[in-house]
RNA sequence: GGCGCCAUCGUCUAGCGGCUAGGACGCCGGCCUCUCAAGCCGGUAACACGGGUUCGAUUCCCGUUGGCGCUACCA
């Protein structure tokens, strides 16, 4: 049995989204999981489209996911070169090969004519595929229009029969060759197309199973013929349903296709990701739902992948999310948090251990509060601002009350009087307090929190006092009182 | 139009001839509680349709419908 390679070969034509990173995902799972190599392939021969841009965002967003691969373009590696643009030259002799046996022809029908002839056959009978029309030449007749430069491409000669192949996660499929056009493999101008040159970058790379996307799954027969006639047992071919989105139109790049980058932009963490992205399709034996990606590595079989397309959820994202942020200990999670509030000016460039270590209490207060870690610019805003942000809503619904007045001066003197600020003094005092105003709890710390926070909702109040301190506190309190009633 | 793939709650799915059709997200309600989250408990909601095969079909076969893909000198 040969050692197992694959590739995850992107066009850098745009950036990457959750089907083509799933699609990597799967790759990566398969690769390593059977001890095989992973291969990055660039497919950027539609020069128009690709940039360098592009190609440098799909790297730094597949390393961003944890998925690393053996050879690629800036790796290097013994199948190289790994951009497509860079592999012209081996594409010549196969072609030579194709020309010699028969199996390919050169056609001089002009764009113009074909389209002529394809739209007049598809109003007749509905398909139309090319009419062999080229295959007419004679050898002499061939050359001389070659010799008088006549512009022409390279057609296959698709053979007659049917082409079937044993899908890893769809089963049989099987095509008739009758439906199956002799493609161009090589254009006017000499490069080779996709179908023609996927065969051969796979041949050459020997690559051992093709992981891709459903969209593939007519070229499968295109390539298998190909693969034949250039004397080669194809590879395995598995394809994977495609990723919808949540209004069920395929994900692309105009409707609603993600970038893998904007997730982490928006404050994803990329354990969460991937592991929604392993559940998109795919289940597992038993309820268990959270995987690492090194649990998925363990546990991944495409044998109980879906047949069916998944469209994406948003929420179970979120909540997912959720889930790994409340995974990760305190001092990960306000690592990960860090930039976030760079960003936004409430932390300065460079951190002190002490500006660190209160941050780090702020973030453990704020505890599972996040559900992504931008929420920590709200969340945690008034524990890092000097000043807080008053909202309006909570203003007008718990300051402007009657009674919240009185509250606040009668809080000031109790938190004045405290004689630490820890929070189970502060509780003890403010439950003293409440009991002697004969008012409730709730009723006694919500304007406290407003005042405090600027908001209704926080974490613990007490925490929130012992952390905010008394000084900033007892501020805080004093620049509430002129929005109560 | 042709060819191909697919079809269980709104969504992701379990199921591989006999189940009160299970779980998860969301949503609704409750508990907890200083608010908000989290957590816990409970509820809502599905086998697309029609024929077969079978003692018995969500499950197997055929058809219909629907969704999607391909149908380029794009990848």
């Amino acid at each position: 049995m040969n050692r197992v390679r694959v590739r995850f070969a992107p066009s850098p034509t745009g950036f990457l989204h959750i089907g083509g990173s799933r699609t990597a995902l799967l790759n990566w799972l398969f690769a390593r999981n059977k001890g095989g190599s992973f291969v990055l392939r660039i497919e950027d021969t539609d020069r128009e489209r690709s940039t360098p841009e592009y190609l440098n965002a799909i790297i730094e967003d597949l390393r961003w996911l944890g998925l690393d691969w053996d050879e690629g373009p800036e790796c290097g590696g013994d199948f190289g070169p790994y951009l497509q643009s860079e592999r012209s030259e081996s594409y010549a002799p196969h072609v030579e090969k194709l020309l010699k046996t028969g199996d390919a022809y050169h056609c001089f029908c002009s764009p113009e004519e074909l389209e002529e002839r394809r739209s007049r056959g598809q109003a007749t009978d509905g398909g139309w595929i090319y009419d062999r029309k080229c295959l007419e030449f004679g050898d002499d007749e061939r050359d001389s229009l070659l010799a008088e430069g006549r512009p022409s491409v390279v057609r296959f000669r698709v053979p007659t029969g049917k082409t079937s192949f044993d899908d890893m996660v769809l089963g049989k499929i099987e095509f008739d060759n009758a439906e199956l056009d002799d493609l161009v493999i090589v254009r006017q101008d000499g490069t080779p197309t996709y179908n023609f040159a996927v065969v051969v970058d796979d041949l050459e790379m020997a690559i051992t199973h093709v992981i891709r996307g459903a969209d593939h799954i007519s070229n499968t027969p295109r390539q298998i013929v190909i693969w034949k006639a250039l004397g080669h047992e194809p590879p395995t071919f598995g394809h994977q349903p495609l990723v919808l989105a949540p209004d069920k139109q395929v994900m692309s790049k105009r409707r609603g296709a993600i970038a893998v980058g904007e997730y982490r932009r928006r404050g994803y963490v990329p354990e969460a990701v991937v592991n929604y992205m392993a559940l998109l399709g795919w289940s597992y034996e038993g309820d268990q739902e959270f995987f690492s990606l090194d649990e998925l590595l363990q546990n991944f079989d495409m044998g109980r992948a879906s047949k069916k397309p998944a469209s994406f959820d948003p929420n179970k994202l979120d909540w997912m999310n959720a889930h790994w942020l409340k995974k990760l200990d305190v001092a990960d999670r306000t690592e990960r948090v860090i930039p976030f509030l760079q960003a936004e000016g409430l932390l300065a460039e460079t951190l002190g251990p002490e500006e660190r270590s209160h941050l780090e209490q702020v973030v453990e207060l704020l505890d599972d509060r996040l559900k992504v870690l931008t929420d920590i610019v709200e969340l945690a805003g008034f524990f890092l601002a000097p000043d807080v942000v008053y909202d309006k809503i909570a203003v007008s619904k718990v300051l402007a009350k009657p009674g919240a007045e009185e509250i606040l001066v009668g809080l000031h003197k109790v938190l004045s009087e405290c004689p630490d600020f820890q929070p189970e003094t502060l509780e003890g005092a403010m439950r003293k307090f409440a009991e002697d105003a004969e008012l409730s709890l709730g009723k006694v710390v919500q304007p406290l929190r407003v005042a405090l926070t600027g908001r209704t909702a926080s974490p613990g109040i007490f925490e929130t006092l012992s952390l905010l301190g008394r000084k900033v506190s007892l501020a805080r309190i004093d620049a509430a009182r002129g929005l109560t009633a």
